[in-house]
DNA sequence: TGAAGCATGTAATTTGTTACATGATTGG
DNA sequence: CCAATCATGTAACAAATTACATGCTTCA
C-alpha cells in the first residue's frame, strides 16, 4: 500500500536567500508590517545600498510565498499589500546576521575604469569631484541627525554610525583622488 | 513598384553596450586578436573588476554578431574562437571614454550591511580584516610592479597606476576600520 | 474637474550566475 | 598511458533593469 500522499500543498519551495531578501528581513524585523512602498521610501534615505523599484514588489512576494514573510492585502481601495516577518524569517536572518563571513567587495567604480583605460583624467575628475562632495555632505549630515536622534528610532543602532563612518571615509578618499587629479597639469 | 529588398540580411541588430563591453573593447584594443580565454586572465589579475567565466565567452559573442568585433574560428583541434575589435567597436570605446558623466559607485559592501542591521561587529572584524589586508598587499605589490614595468608592456599606462592607488587608498580604509573593531572593548 | 504627480503594481527583456559537459595537455 | 588539471564552451536558472499600465490625491 502507498504512504499517504506527501503534503506538497505547503507553500514552501526551497528559494535562495540573497542580500535583498535579508535586506527586506532587517527593515520588516524593526519596523513591523509594511508595504513595499514603505521600505522603498527607508532604503531610498541611505545611499550605500540600494534596490530598485520592481525588485522592492517582486522580493516579498517571493518570500511570502516560501514562508518568511506573512503577506495581507487590503480588501478595498488600492488593495495594498502588507508584509512582516515570520519567525521562520527571523530565524534566518539571526543566522545571516551571525555569520561573519562574506565577500570583500570589488572597487568596481565606473570612472576609475574608464580611467584605467586611458580615459582623460581631468574631464572624469571635473564630473566625479563634485558627484562625490555632494554624496559626502549627505554622509555627513546624514551622521550628525544620528547623533540627534531618540534611542528609541529605528535606526538608533550602533551599526548605523559605524557604516556611516566608513561611507565618510570612502568618499573622501575618492574626494581627494578626483581633487589631486584635477590640480595637476 | 516595390523598393528593392531592405538588407537586413546585416548582421548588426542593435545592442546595448555595458560596461562589460567596454571591458571587452579596451582589452581588445591593447591585446589585439584574443580568445576569451585570453582576456579571462587578464582580467583575473586585476582584483577591482571582474568578469564571470560564462559572460567572457558570451559577451565577445553578442558583441561579435552586432559588428563591434570579428570573429575567426580554429578549423582543427579545439576550434578555438578569436576576436578582435573592428573600427565600429573602436568608435564605440573612443566615445565611452570620452564622456566623463558616469554614475559614482554606491559602497554595496556586504559586510557592512551587516554591521548596519546590528551584527555582532567583532567575529565580523575578525573575518574581514584579513581579507582586507590580504587585498592590499596585492594592489601594493602590483603598484610596485607596475613601477618596474617596460613602457611597452600593455598594462603601462598612467590609469593603472591611479586605480591602483585608488584601489590600495580604500583598501586602507577598510583595514583601519576594522582594526578599530577589534581593538575597542 | 482635470492635470500633475504620487503610489502601486506587472510584463518583457537583458544580465549575471551556477551547474554541467567535454576536449586537450602534461607530468608522473 | 592515465589522472589531474587546464581550456573551452553551453544550458538552465535567478536576478536586475526597463518599460508599461493604471488607480488614487491634491491642488490649481
Amino acid at each position: 500500500l502507498p504512504t499517504s500522499t506527501s503534503p506538497d500543498s505547503a507553500m514552501s519551495n526551497e528559494i535562495r536567500l540573497t542580500s535583498n531578501s535579508f535586506l527586506v528581513f532587517s527593515l520588516l524585523e524593526t519596523m513591523g508590517e509594511a508595504t513595499p512602498y514603505a521600505l522603498k521610501n527607508v532604503i531610498a534615505d541611505w545611499g550605500f545600498w540600494s534596490l530598485h523599484h520592481a525588485q522592492i514588489y517582486s522580493e516579498p512576494q517571493r518570500l511570502a510565498k516560501a514562508g518568511y514573510l506573512s503577506e495581507r492585502q487590503e480588501e478595498g481601495g488600492r488593495r495594498r499589500r502588507y508584509y512582516a516577518i515570520t519567525d521562520m524569517g527571523r530565524k534566518a536572518l539571526k543566522e545571516w546576521l551571525g555569520d561573519p563571513s562574506c565577500e570583500a567587495d570589488e572597487l568596481r567604480d565606473l570612472a576609475s575604469l574608464k580611467l584605467f583605460f586611458g580615459a582623460d583624467p581631468k574631464p572624469l575628475a571635473r564630473v566625479q569631484l563634485p558627484a562625490r562632495q555632494a554624496k559626502l555632505a549627505e554622509y555627513e549630515a546624514q551622521r550628525e541627525a544620528f547623533d540627534t536622534l531618540s534611542p528609541s528610532d529605528y535606526a538608533a543602532i550602533p551599526g548605523v554610525a559605524l557604516v556611516l563612518d566608513a561611507g565618510i571615509r570612502h568618499e573622501r578618499v575618492w574626494v581627494r583622488f578626483w581633487e589631486r587629479l584635477i590640480e595637476e597639469d
